[in-house]
RNA sequence: GCCCAGGUGGCGGAAUUGGUAGACGCGCUGGACUCAAAAUCCAGUGUCCCUUAAAGACGUGCGGGUUCGAUUCCCGCCCUGGGUACCA
């Protein structure tokens, strides 16, 4: 009986379906482990190849690990706001929901086809009311918390207010915007709104003027995580700068936090990597400078302290305040000229020409506090507003884009560092940290490390600054002016937001007849009827971007149903966070920061009980698409195989890889394919048309698709799971090519034979040989070890070459088949359940234990040491295990092959390696 | 520019982290079974030299180094992929 791939399967899945096989409850007397695929956002297009891959390997380690004696928990749920479904709502008026719905269906239709064992129990959809009820909720909490620099944790406002009212703010040190001092008598003095506006200065989740990403094309704003290139990453829309009013999450307040907490976790280095690069931590000083002739002092950071007797001029973003300050009369009109040329520029323009010098004088001068010397403020676009102060201290003879723009402008370049070397400062800048002090009054001399610990001492003792550290991450611009999210638990009386009472919640998104903005420019919530409270107050028009629904779904999987909390506590304490985390690395500064931010901040509060979401995270690689050409003779309908298009003028047209079987084409279906080519005419060779192929992104347009379904279709799941591991290693991107599936769909029909005797199962229950128990023990040994390691692509072989010796010894003993079915289970589940049930089992394999391997099985009497002269094998040797060098060296004297080596030389080293290797070295 | 990952047969990729390089699979070649095909099975397959074999030489991007021994470690380059970028 031959294996009949589509019978097994579909009897299985139903098999599992009925029986809620895979579903899990907290378990205290096991272990729990959680293992977690990011979940996806259901698009039109359905699952393609790609997909799959990190969902398989993480239902095998799930798999595995139950058959371990773990309690499992291995959810998924879809990420279902998004942009998309929302434009294709606005060009066919089809409710957002209705779309998403549709594509969750089609999603759900072929990840069941694949055969995984998550527990749809908990499956969440960040749509529904009563999941983002508990987004709404972790908002509210932001609303309502303050993040405390002295404790390093987020803190009650009403702790806040009752500091204001005793002392005022001139103690506390919070992550804050800019607010000025004021004391307790002045607080109680300010009436509500005053205070309001105050406290969202203080306020985790707050409102206030910033400059955001605005993409005019997608009519909203968006995350610098977001945009790349200066272009939307949805879509690819160019974006500018603007200063908008938007509620935003105080990330940055966590920064050291979550910088500090990545020496924690067990994920790859080069995420870790690029998260550190995002938060950009620097160390530097803030440094206060005179101006000339005004009551005001010029604020700068600088990561480089020590080349302050260096700074030949100040640099201003065109955004910073300071700029109107600092503006004097007679330079008005060309800083005027200056911004408005600035402003209508857009990100991607500003980026992809960064070589250009642009700027403008003010009119005004600083002091250098340290050399007293007059020094020109200027405004330039190379400097940003939203880091540091929004003002540098050029020193053009250390910072190569200060030494850009002196070059360009005329300015002096002072040299302050001497390298050693005679740095040709006609040249170029000198950047490096390192080399002595020079023309630095007290500095000289001194190295550049020591010069900047000199220096910030002097810099605080004068009380013109003090050492300060810097971080690159932003706040998060938590409002999209779109209708497809979640709305904002957010009412306004007097101007001021207020957050709606928790019984309120969920505020469910209302329906809305068309998903555009309103004409006068409002979100699309505008066009909601009586979207207020019930006391007649306006409800929040914006909705909240992408990444809140996905910033706590873990959480919300251990306790699904839930509707007291978003985790119970006992839930939470059994399940406490993801032990494995599948996923790309596109979203390290994304998703990966905000869930983390999210986590910590409800830590802080107490609601969950780890400080990190995520353990362990393994980033799988992308499948790109294989795509083929085929290519046809200019202006004629003829097309001519790959091989013989040299002699021709052709043009490569895409050809749908559906058509192609190892880039052989199916010459009737491609004249099916398309009208166009009905009557195509075909120059082969050899009987057949060659196409051409190329590795490209798999997407539609060049007709490379692979549906996980047609491969299900013709070999079925099993084997579309093994090939997806057989690939190649995990975290690497490699393109989708079938040619290789064979190997693996013989492999199963193999495996499967081994059970068989002609048309009958059939195992004995013999004792087996030791070679047998070698071969099963060697591979359950590799096996186990692989997907430790997650190392599938390199089990599977295992399993290959286990199946080939049983296969060649004419192995049916129970003993030996019996551990192999469990040990392939989370591979091929499909097969494994029915060779489990056939071997006369009535519970499902899920519930068997991994097999164990005994090194006793693997070690040999004797063993064949090759030997080798000066590292060159010549031949072998047997010998017991416990030979001694004393026997290696008399038998290597003993052996006829080895006298022309050893005459007249003497044996002066024997070195055994571990793989039984003799070298010898001969003197 | 900076950071990270990688470079091994015709192809995807192995190599217990310093120990017989090329596992396993694909492809290719030859054979068996078959009227034939499919399926299955067996053998061969890094390069060069050679009628063949034995034997040999070369071989993990390039150039050096350490070592009895280097795909693996060190130094200097080249190339590919990814991330990031006026962050002072």
């Amino acid at each position: 009986m031959e294996y009949n791939f589509k019978e097994v399967e579909k009897k299985w899945q139903s098999y599992w379906k009925e029986h809620h096989t895979y579903r899990v409850e907290t378990d205290p007397s096991k272990p729990k482990y959680y293992v977690l695929d990011m979940f996806p956002y259901p698009s039109g297009a359905g699952l393609h190849v790609g997909h799959p891959l990190g969902y398989i390997a993480s239902d095998i380690y799930s798999r595995y690990k139950r058959l371990k004696g773990f309690n499992v928990l291995h959810p998924m749920g879809y990420d279902a706001y998004g942009l998309p479904a929302e434009q294709y709502a606005i060009q066919t008026g089809q409710h957002p929901a209705v779309t998403t719905e549709k594509n969750i269906a089609r999603y759900r239709e072929q990840l069941d086809k694949i055969g995984f064992s998550y527990d749809w129990d908990r499956e969440i959809r960040t749509c529904d009311p009563k999941y983002y009820k508990w987004t709404q909720w972790a908002f509210i909490q932001m609303f309502n918390h303050w993040f405390d620099n002295d404790t390093q944790k987020a803190e009650p406002i009403a702790k806040l207010t009752e500091r204001f009212a005793a002392e005022g703010n001139k103690n506390t040190h919070a992550a804050c915007s800019e607010t000025p001092v004021f004391t307790a008598e002045e607080w109680r003095a300010k009436n509500e709104k005053e205070q309001q506006e105050i406290l969202l200065n203080y306020r985790i989740a707050y409102l206030a003027d910033t400059m955001v990403n605005w993409c005019p094309r997608l009519g909203t704003v968006l995350a610098n995580d977001e945009v790349k290139e200066g272009l939307s990453v949805r879509g690819g829309f160019p974006v500018v700068q603007k200063k908008m009013r938007q509620w935003s999450l105080r990330v940055s307040a966590y920064a050291q936090r979550l910088l500090d907490g990545l020496d924690t976790l067990d994920w790859s280095d080069s995420l870790k990597d690029v998260q550190r690069n995002w938060i950009g931590r620097s160390r530097g000083a803030d440094v206060l400078f005179d101006v000339q002739g005004k009551d005001l002092k010029l604020e700068i950071f600088t990561t480089r302290p020590d080349t302050i007797f260096g700074v030949s001029f100040m640099v201003l973003a065109p955004e910073s305040d300071y700029v109107q300050m600092l503006t004097t009369p007679e330079q008005a009109n060309a800083v005027a000229e200056y911004l408005d040329y600035v402003a209508k520029r857009t990100e991607r323009e500003r980026q992809s020409e960064v070589k250009r010098v642009t700027g403008v004088f003010t009119g005004s001068y600083a002091v250098n506090p340290f050399t007293g010397d007059a020094i020109p403020v200027w405004v330039s676009e190379y400097v940003l507003a939203g880091y540091g102060t929004g003002a540098i201290m050029a020193v053009p003879a250390h910072d190569s884009r200060d030494y850009a723009f002196a070059k360009h402008f005329d300015l002096p370049i002072v040299p302050v560092i001497d390298d050693g070397e005679g740095h040709d400062m006609a040249e170029s800048s000198y950047d490096a940290k390192a080399g002595k002090m020079i023309n630095s009054g007290i500095l000289n001399g001194m190295e550049v490390k020591d010069a900047i610990a000199r220096i910030i001492d002097e810099i605080e003792s004068r009380g013109i600054g003090h050492g300060k550290v810097n971080y690159r991450l932003r706040d998060a611009i938590f409002s999209r002016q779109r209708y497809w999210g979640e709305p904002f638990p957010v009412y306004y009386k007097d101007d001021m937001p207020y957050m709606l009472p928790e019984s309120a919640l969920p505020l469910e998104l209302p329906d809305i007849d068309t998903y555009l903005p309103t004409e006068t420019g409002e979100p699309p919530l505008g066009r909601a009827k009586n979207w207020k409270t019930k006391e007649g107050y306006p409800l929040e028009l914006n909705t909240m971007p992408g990444f809140a629904g996905s910033s706590a779904y873990y959480l919300r999987y251990m306790d699904p149903h839930n509707d007291k909390a978003l985790v119970g506590r006992e839930a939470d304490e059994y399940w406490r966070n993801v032990d494995l985390y599948l996923g790309g690395a596109e979203h390290a500064t994304g998703h990966l920061i905000y869930s983390r931010f999210w986590n910590m901040f409800l830590y802080d509060l107490g609601y969950v009980c780890e400080p990190e979401p995520f353990k362990k995270l393994i980033n799988q690689g992308m499948i790109q698409g294989r795509s083929n050409f085929v290519y046809r003779i200019q202006g004629t309908n003829t097309f001519v195989s790959a091989g013989l298009r040299k002699d021709y003028k052709t043009t490569e047209i895409h050809v749908d890889v559906n058509i192609v079987k190892n880039d052989i084409l199916d010459i009737d279906a491609f004249r099916a394919w398309m009208p166009d080519y009905a009557n195509a005419e075909f120059i082969l060779e050899e009987g057949k048309y060659v196409c051409g192929w190329a590795i490209e992104k798999m997407s539609k347009s060049m007709f490379n698709v692979v549906n996980p379904d047609t491969v299900i279709e013709e070999f079925g799941a099993d084997t579309l799971r093994l090939y997806e591991m057989f690939l190649g290693p995990l975290e690497f991107s490699k393109p989708w090519d079938t040619q290789g599936i064979d190997g693996v769909y013989k492999f199963l029909r193999k495996f499967w034979r081994l059970f068989h005797n002609g048309d009958s199962f059939k195992v004995s229950d013999a004792e087996p040989t030791k070679e047998e128990l070698k071969t099963l023990h060697k591979t359950i040994k590799k096996i186990e070890s692989d997907i430790e390691n997650f190392s599938f692509n390199t089990s599977i072989p295992a399993f290959m070459i286990c199946t080939n010796e049983l296969s060649a010894l004419k192995c049916d003993k129970r003993a030996v088949l019996e551990p192999l079915v469990v040990a392939i289970a989370p591979f091929a589940p499909h097969m494994a359940e029915e060779l489990w049930h056939l071997l006369g089992h009535t519970d499902s394999v899920t519930t068997a234990t991994f097999p164990a391997w005994d090194e006793k099985y693997l070690t040999e009497d004797a063993f064949d040491y090759p030997i080798s002269f000066n590292g060159k094998v010549r031949f072998k040797l047997q010998m017991p295990l416990t030979a001694t060098n004393a026997d290696i060296e008399a038998a290597v004297k003993a052996a006829p092959e080895a006298a022309k080596w050893t005459e007249g030389k003497t044996i002066r080293k024997i070195i055994i390696v571990p793989k039984k290797i003799v070298n010898i070295v001969l003197g």
